[in-house]
DNA sequence: CTATAATGTTAACAATATTTACATTTAATG
DNA sequence: CATTAAATGTAAATATTGTTAACATTATAG
């Protein structure tokens, strides 16, 4: 039972399922592909993906935890290239949370879309906490790097994420700069972070 | 031609639909409601709406519009409780900003929640651009009676509004307190608001 | 008062998610 | 190995919903 295509057997069709859609998430920029052409593009029949999942929504889910899971790849391939508790590890960590909401776009909205699930989409995140864990990290060791051990580095982290998070989903809908087409996100991103880290540094002193 | 349900025409159709539509969304917190339903509870056919909008997605617009405008309303509310360029002023806007994601989830999602026509909604934003302003100038008055001239106020106001959006969003997904259960959503933003302010009195002294 | 534009109605239509009844393969069991 | 149950596919039918078409009624301009 290879991931051969004997005939009648698909072998490995659950997954095949995610990234068809996946695939299709991404050509048309939404999640508005028919459950029939992903299951035409994984070679198999309309009803077939009833075998694997309820429904749509569940095969999203499935597509969701596979951008989560990319999203914490993504942290961990970022921190690995900068020096531990540096300043240039957490901004590139946010530039690389603005690159991947720009370039995985559909992929970003949902992996926050409410669709009901939200407790289901919560536990993914915790469960593949890598990503955010990988920033409270970094900001820890930061604040050590400063001489501030008072600062909860679990809150800071969260307003940093708050921040990148609002930026992007900000700039997705074109509205970081309805008032002055110049604004770059990655410059405000920066200067902010660079403002709250600052106020920490000042607290110690 | 009053309001009066003579009997074939309406009177005010378009409104009242996207009244109902506003309805069944608070109700059920998604999208999800049909134009039928929407339609009968105008006290019409389903095909009635079509006489007013193109599909369904004019008719979200239109309700989108509905939400902008009450945002910017709420806005205006705020800030005509405080005093102008008050540090407090800025919060309440803030506190404001989350209590509108909380209380009116699906309005708000709709606002932002991308259909394809963000550049439509990007100009219903900038044409209702009360709210934002209003964000604008508080920052200004306040920068300005804490002697810093310098600092680019729309730039600020930028940060702020994505800081406040960033942890209305991760807060609708119950991602903002993760790890920490006792993360608070109004403490966390006054808090960094607080830092972002505090940088700029310390960058004019 | 009449012609026309608006606005509603009912009855199809079309696209899709989903279910049902049946077919084939795999895997477990004696 | 033979048999049988569980999985997994298929094709055809169903249900929901957005949308259009053909026709009816009202309002309004001239």
């Amino acid at each position: 039972m290879s991931k051969a295509r004997c005939s009648y057997h698909h072998g490995d069709l659950r997954n095949a399922l995610i990234v068809a859609a996946a695939e299709l998430i991404e050509r048309d920029g939404t999640l508005d592909f028919t459950m029939a052409e992903a299951a035409d593009r994984a070679g198999v029949s309309a009803a077939a993906p009833y075998r694997h999942f309820a429904d749509k929504e569940e095969l999203l889910r499935g597509v969701r935890e596979l951008a989560i899971l990319g999203l914490g790849h993504a942290a961990g391939e970022t921190v690995s290239e900068h020096r531990h508790g540096s300043l240039e590890g957490i901004l590139a960590m946010g530039h690389m949370y603005l690159a991947y909401a720009r370039d995985k776009h559909a992929f970003f909205s949902l992996m926050w879309e409410d669709r009901g699930d939200i407790e289901e989409r919560r536990e993914k995140v915790a469960e593949e906490h890598g990503g955010f864990m990988v920033l409270v990290n970094m900001v820890q060791a930061y604040c050590d790097a400063h001489g501030n051990t008072e600062v909860n580095s679990l809150h800071l982290a969260t307003q940093i994420w708050s921040m990148g998070h609002g930026i992007a989903t900000l700039e997705a809908n074109q509205l970081i700069n309805l008032f002055d087409r110049s604004i770059e996100p990655e410059t405000l991103l920066d200067q902010s972070v660079r403002t709250m880290l600052a106020g920490v540094v000042a607290a110690a002193a």
